[in-house]
DNA sequence: CTAATAATTGAATGATTGTTCAACTGTTTG
DNA sequence: CAAACAGTTGAACAATCATTCAATTATTAG
């Protein structure tokens, strides 16, 4: 580092403001699990996978065709949404139909959206 | 493609629900926004710089103290974290003090906290 | 049982990205 | 002015990740 803790002339004002501050954050593991969760939500694919799904439950066939995109690939993606239990699937048939898991999700996408929105 | 459009029964049942789905989408610039919004938070030194700026505005210096990371690591994410408006930094002497934006961030972490504690 | 549809999976590939390092710009102090 | 501190920036490197392709599982129809 060519920035040591000692060089800071701030910080012989404050002295104790760093560990005050380090005392308040939460856990690396808490905030390993929120940024693993914003992430789900960091990539355009599984956005619009999410969008698609709050406008209806579909099969993974569906989703491929509303989105363009190779059935595999989507099923890639929402292999990691149900991880994240963002997602839930069940078998009708020869289909797997894949639904939002709660209402967390809707709430976090409008969230989002607002902020956008500025 | 392996499955083309025409491979799946069901869509022979519901022959409009793709287009019918397409056009309630939002457009893809307006996802891809959101995207990059979920993205900023997507990242554990972010969250964590964010998490910090929410105790107390803070130097640069301070922050990579506090997270025990250098100065450029933290410097390199902070131009992204301002990029995106998620933050503001106005100069005090030889200091850049950073600041969340506004109230918005602040909702963001706490609905994702929300979800993670289930 | 065989053929066809629906979906999953693993390996490979190309792109993206977080951190480090070194060089650099601003600001203050002597 | 020169020296020291605070922060920024660009290139390089390693790690992560989204998509593709091919092979495979599961279910249904004939």
């Amino acid at each position: 580092m060519s920035h040591s803790r000692d060089d800071c002339e701030f910080l012989q004002l404050h002295p104790h403001i760093v560990e005050q501050v380090q005392a308040e954050l939460p856990s690396e593991a808490e905030q390993g699990e929120l940024a693993e969760l914003f992430r789900m939500f960091a990539d355009p694919t599984r956005l619009r996978i999410l969008t698609v799904l709050q406008v209806s439950d579909m099969c993974v066939c569906h989703i491929a065709e509303v989105l363009g995109m190779t059935v595999s690939a989507i099923s890639h993606q929402l292999r990691l949404l149900k991880n994240a239990r963002l997602v839930t699937a069940r078998r009708v048939g020869k289909s797997v139909i894949y639904s939002l898991a709660d209402d967390h999700v809707r709430v976090m996408m409008k969230n989002g959206e607002d902020h956008v929105r500025e």
